[in-house]
DNA sequence: AGTTAAGGACCGAAATGGAG
DNA sequence: CTCCATTTCGGTCCTTAACT
């Protein structure tokens, strides 16, 4: 059955979480730097903060904390399970043996077996049973997410906060499809059906009133996150997720590191795009 | 069922700051 | 003061998870 399945690979993974752990308590750590944010709050769930107060953290404290959060996978008694806790750090570990590295890839290969044992159920309802009963209290996309490292040596490794949208290409007859929906949806955060009914009705004609093969697309603002940037040259260069500490093995002295500072919503900035939404609540807009 | 969040794996270019 | 490499931050497009 799939539930031993999950509970199996689970096992498998927490073992070479908990290894890599240990190693890392016994390595030639080099450097250690941790950046703390503040707790996810019930609120936060509804509005997005417009500020971030980062606290940074270095040496032992650091790595211990790094450690806890790769080990961090439960709820425990935090109040939001939709929003993940992020976990920016960098450590920068001597690993001539490459005992840390094939660890590393050991916990990122075994993350990646758990997913696909949860996704072989296709239903949402049984899949969301199956690993909870597997693995009670888990955060399952905490669970999923990698932990990044580099063993080369870039030009610089360095932080930032970054926005990004999630998009959806949609043709005409879709988001009609979608606002017809819409009508039908009894929101149960609408007060009033009438006006809402109203609302969607005119949204419904804004879109009808656009020619047959009008591309529309739906760009929605997502969340601010912290992100590592590694840089060889101004071509070769990429980023991924810091919600997790990143590792830079065997490091170089000239290897320039940087810092996550706090974040602050600006709102004028320049190379921000002016919205001219269809439909405002969806995030609706002509394409092209 | 609908909405929103997280994140992987990419790409493009404006802003910046140091070299000359 | 200009140039240009570096840095920062904007983006796309996709899938799945969680909550209401």
């Amino acid at each position: 059955m799939n539930k031993f399945n999950i509970r199996s690979t689970f096992d498998i993974l927490n073992e070479h979480i908990s290894q890599l752990c240990r190693e890392l308590t016994e390595a030639d750590i080099k450097k250690a730097t941790f950046y703390e944010l503040p707790d996810i709050k019930k609120q936060d769930e509804e509005t997005a903060p417009t500020n971030i107060t980062v606290t940074k953290i270095e040496g032992e404290k650091a790595l211990s904390k790094c450690l806890d959060a790769y080990r961090d996978l439960y709820l425990n008694d935090r109040e939001s399970g939709k929003l993940l806790q992020r976990f920016p750090g960098l450590l920068l570990v001597n690993d001539p043996k490459e005992i840390i590295k094939s660890r590393v890839n050991a916990v990122n290969l075994a993350k990646e077996n758990f997913k696909n044992a949860i996704l072989e159920i296709s239903n949402n309802d049984a899949r969301f049973e199956a690993v909870h009963s597997a693995v009670p209290n888990l955060m399952t996309l905490a669970a999923y997410r990698k932990i990044h490292s580099e063993s080369t040596a870039p030009y610089s490794v360095r932080f930032t906060w970054m926005k990004k949208h999630a998009t959806r290409v949609l043709s005409k007859e879709l988001a009609m499809e979608m606002l017809n929906r819409s009508s039908l949806y009894s929101n149960p955060r609408m007060i009033d059906q009438e006006k809402w009914q109203q609302l969607v009705e005119q949204e419904k004609y804004r879109v009808s009133s656009l020619s047959e093969n009008a591309k529309l697309r739906i760009r929605r603002p997502t969340r601010v996150t912290p992100e590592v940037n590694v840089r060889y040259t101004a071509q070769n260069r990429y980023h991924v997720s810091a919600a997790l500490p990143f590792i830079l093995f065997n490091p170089h002295p000239d290897t320039k590191l940087g810092e996550l500072g706090h974040f602050t919503q600006k709102d004028d900035h320049p190379r921000k795009r002016e919205y001219n939404f269809l439909v405002d609540r969806i995030y609706l807009e002509r394409f092209e």
